[in-house]
DNA sequence: TCAAAAGTGTTGGCATTACACCCATGA
DNA sequence: TCATGGGTGTAATGCCAACACTTTTGA
């Protein structure tokens, strides 16, 4: 708090956000390669500076709009890590976001970076900063918020079948998960909604699902 | 990060510090009245700008040391606030912790601060800043991380009784739970160590545990 | 006709809940 | 002796995990 009235010199204040996805069956985190620096060429997540009027959330946002195009994302604070060598250029705190969509979008050349590029988690390339430490809290985050909250929402697109949503958290649990089980608490839990349609594909067809609500919610999934 | 360049003005970093006990069988958070600027008079959490070689844990113990003289208590980070008009005199970014202590210390004199004191979370004053909403995230965490974690270790003494702990949840909890059961499903996590000790007082003896372990822990206790 | 995903019920075990009585003590 | 908290067991319920076969489609 500013109680303090003496102008002291204090840290700055940034943002990084951990942007994940599943591709192609892969949990897939969304990289960027320094251009500048004495981290020149070394992978990190995107961020950047929060400006002096603007609120943490919208730095989050702005970071991802200009580093991939996204305007609507799932996106929440994840921790602030702040020791003072975390970065050798100065000190900088940074309060670390972690955000979820259900497609990757295109890759886009911008400024900032000398590089951008989807990574499956499960083969991450060295991280620079403490982004390692944060990669690990997103995981950890996106587990635990799995089983308890309807977070695998933001993970798909409006309509879905039942065999997309388990796909979803089996990919990111890691393990295989019973079809009729899954099924059964799923629809029990009455979040879903079926739609009319269908989804015709080289199988048998399977019936489409909407979430009634894409606003978070406390549920005890699995 | 400190991948911008050109030299952002930015937030200034502090720390605000949730600190609770458990006090006459109330859970009570502690709280400060600022003495300068224009909040002079309001009541706040304790917390001070984090020092530019300081990492953020250590300001906040810091500042828990400087205002009450505790230095061994449960701390973990809670969130980080960053609104920009959260405090009227400038920017700051807050990064708020909640800490944890088994009984409320003497109440001290410091310079910082026109006055410091207890008060039942159940009635707690106006509080400045965004205040009310760190306290209701604080009230939050604690009340969720006490029925998955062994986290409830922290408000209470080296020896205790099965009693004491059963009070200690349904006093953060804000309901009654049954005794055989609360037993029954405590001492099977295998948690506890029962000490040869016993309490006596003004009824039936009642055995005295200890914790196996005090590191926090990951358990479905409730 | 084949491969691949969709769809469907039942059962056993385990954990949680609800519930009532006696005990040991100090006042 | 009384008030107060300590200590104990059982039965009913609900939840979760395990498990196999049939259906529908496009290729």
């Amino acid at each position: 708090m500013a109680r303090a009235t003496s102008r002291h010199e204090t840290a700055a204040v940034a943002v990084d956000v951990v942007l994940l996805t599943i591709e192609k069956g892969e949990l897939s985190a969304f990289l960027v390669c320094l251009k500048e620096g004495p981290l020149r060429g070394k992978w990190a997540f995107p961020g950047g500076r929060v400006r002096l009027d603007e609120p943490l959330e919208d730095a989050a946002r702005r970071e991802l709009r200009e580093q991939t195009g996204l305007a609507d994302v799932y996106l929440e604070q994840l921790y602030t890590f702040g020791d003072p060598d975390r970065d050798p250029t100065s000190r900088v705190v940074s309060v670390a976001y972690f955000a979820l969509v259900p497609t990757a979008p295109a890759l886009r050349r911008t400024a900032r970076y000398a590089a951008a590029a989807w990574f499956p988690v499960r083969a991450l390339p060295a991280l620079t900063y403490d982004h390692d430490r944060i990669a690990a809290m997103a995981l950890e985050r996106l587990r635990a918020k799995l089983s308890y909250t309807n977070i695998a929402w933001s993970l798909l697109p409006r309509a879905f079948t039942l065999g997309d949503l388990q796909a979803v958290y089996e990919t990111i649990l890691g393990r295989r998960l019973d079809r009729r089980n899954f099924r059964r608490k799923l629809l029990g839990l009455g979040l879903l909604r079926p739609l009319s349609r269908e989804r015709r594909g080289a199988h048998r067809p399977a019936t489409l699902y909407a979430f009634r609500s894409r606003r978070p919610l406390i549920a005890e999934v699995l």
